[in-house]
Formats: C-alpha cells, structure tokens, sequence
DNA sequence: CTATAACCGTAA
DNA sequence: TACGGTTATA
C-alpha cells in the first residue's frame, strides 16, 4: 500500500521533506520487486504501509546511537542516547537542546560516570570505540561513503565493539548503503522462517550472517535494505504483540 | 566452523 | 529467568 499524496505540516521546506524519507525512491518500485522475487513476502510487505528507510543521518551520531544497541532494549538504548547527547553543546539559540557530542568528547568521558548513567560495561566500550575513531582521523567515517559497501563494512569491524550487525547498522543508516542488511535477532527469525528452516533450531554464526545478507543483496539487489526493514518491523510488531506489550 | 559463557539492566 | 550483539574461548 503506497500512498500517492501527503499532507504535510513542518517547519522545514518540502525539498527537506522530501529528502528525510528519501521520497525520490518509489515504494511501488522496491515493493513490487520484491514482491515478484519473493512472493511470499506479501503479507510481511503490506503489513508496515509506507515504511522507508530514512536518509542518512549524520554518521558519527549513528556511530555512538548504535553502540548503545548491542545486548539491549529500545527503552533502554533511549535513555544512553540522550545521556550521550547531554555531553553535547548547547545551540546557541535553543539552549534546551544539545548538539550530539564528538568523538573527543565521548571519548573524555570517565568509564565510572557512564555506568553510574546505566550503561552498564558499554560505558567501557563505547571511549574506546571514540579514541579508535579519533585515531583513524577525522575525515574517515564520513569518507566510507565513497568506499562502496563492502569496504565500509569491512573497515567497521576492525573498531573494536562493532561486529557485524552494528557495522550494517551504520552503513546503512549512517553511510547511506542501502544494500546493508543487518542481522538482528528479528531478522534472524524471518530469515528462518522464509528462507532457511533447516536453521530454526540453530545459533546465528558470522558464516550464517553473511549468508542471509548475500542472499538478499542477490535477491532483492541495491534496495535489500528496504526489504529488511520491511521484515524486521513486521517480526518486530509481532514480537511485541505477542508478549502483549505497548 | 560452531557452540557457549560473559557482559549489564530491564521486565516477565 | 529470559533477552539481546560482540568478544573470547573451547
């Protein structure tokens, strides 16, 4: 189901609009071929109308956002985020909000504190992710834009704290790779159950790992990632229905 | 290659 | 008690 118009009330432009949810790329085209790949993804694909994979944020914010993620809960990794963000600099005009903090500054902040803030051992991690970041330069995140995926992914791993999962997570949420498939456990159910029932009793292994994502890049080529967030939603929705939550 | 425990906080 | 990605280890 795709709608054809929008009303829209924002305080930004359309052309802005526009590129938030990067509305140039037409559903009814991604859909419809995954659909003629994968019929029996009709249900999965209809039951989250309108759903997109919005334009690349800024990546070092996507960086920090998803090393909050691993081994944790969405109501959760909120809370780091915005604990995170509280290191930032104030906007000089909306002095309520902050700027999400560099690297420099995420990396100064002492283990101790990010614990006592419920980050648990990430508050470890995650300056050790930022000073391995800052060793790299500060043009390289950005500049895996013009790596191509595989490189970036590649690259993304070598940081310690991001496997393979997270690192598909920022290609395709920070990089713009809209080929990235991350793997999450609600993929991974999907995955199963569409595509790979001989593993339904099994754990998911890197080799494992790559093998889904491979088959929906030869699948559903450079938009797999659309697919994926189509089937991660719907395995997510029903998950949370199933435990009767919000 | 695969399986498993540990990591931490939350919620069933 | 179960759960969730990454890492280290067997």
């Amino acid at each position: 189901v795709v709608a054809d118009r929008y009303d829209v009330r924002s305080n930004r432009g359309e052309s802005e609009f526009r590129a938030l949810f990067q509305l140039d790329v037409s559903l009814r085209d991604v859909l419809g071929n995954a659909l003629s790949c994968s019929p029996e993804l009709h249900d999965c694909l209809a039951s989250q109308p309108g759903l997109r994979v919005l334009a690349q944020s800024d990546p070092e914010e996507v960086f920090f956002s998803f090393l909050c993620t691993p081994n944790n809960n969405v109501e959760r990794i909120t809370r780091m985020v915005r604990t995170l963000e509280s290191f930032g600099e104030p906007f000089a005009d909306r002095p309520d909000f902050r700027r999400f903090p560099q690297a420099e500054r995420i990396a100064a902040i002492g283990e101790g504190a990010l614990r006592k803030a419920g980050f648990g051992y990430r508050g470890k991690t995650i300056p050790i992710a930022a000073k391995e970041l800052i060793e790299r330069g500060a043009g390289w995140l950005n500049g895996l834009k013009r790596a191509g995926y595989r490189e970036a992914h590649a690259e993304l791993l070598e940081i310690s704290g991001v496997g393979p999962k997270l690192a598909d997570c920022i290609c395709l949420f920070g990089l713009g790779f809209s080929e990235a498939v991350p793997v999450d456990t609600h993929l991974w159910q999907a995955a199963c159950r569409e595509y790979f029932p001989e593993w339904s009793n099994v754990g998911l292994t890197e080799k494992r790992y790559r093998e889904i994502g491979e088959l929906f890049r030869s699948k559903f080529g450079r938009y797999a990632g659309w697919v994926h967030q189509y089937m991660f939603l719907d395995n997510f929705t029903r998950w949370r229905s199933g435990r009767g939550r919000v």
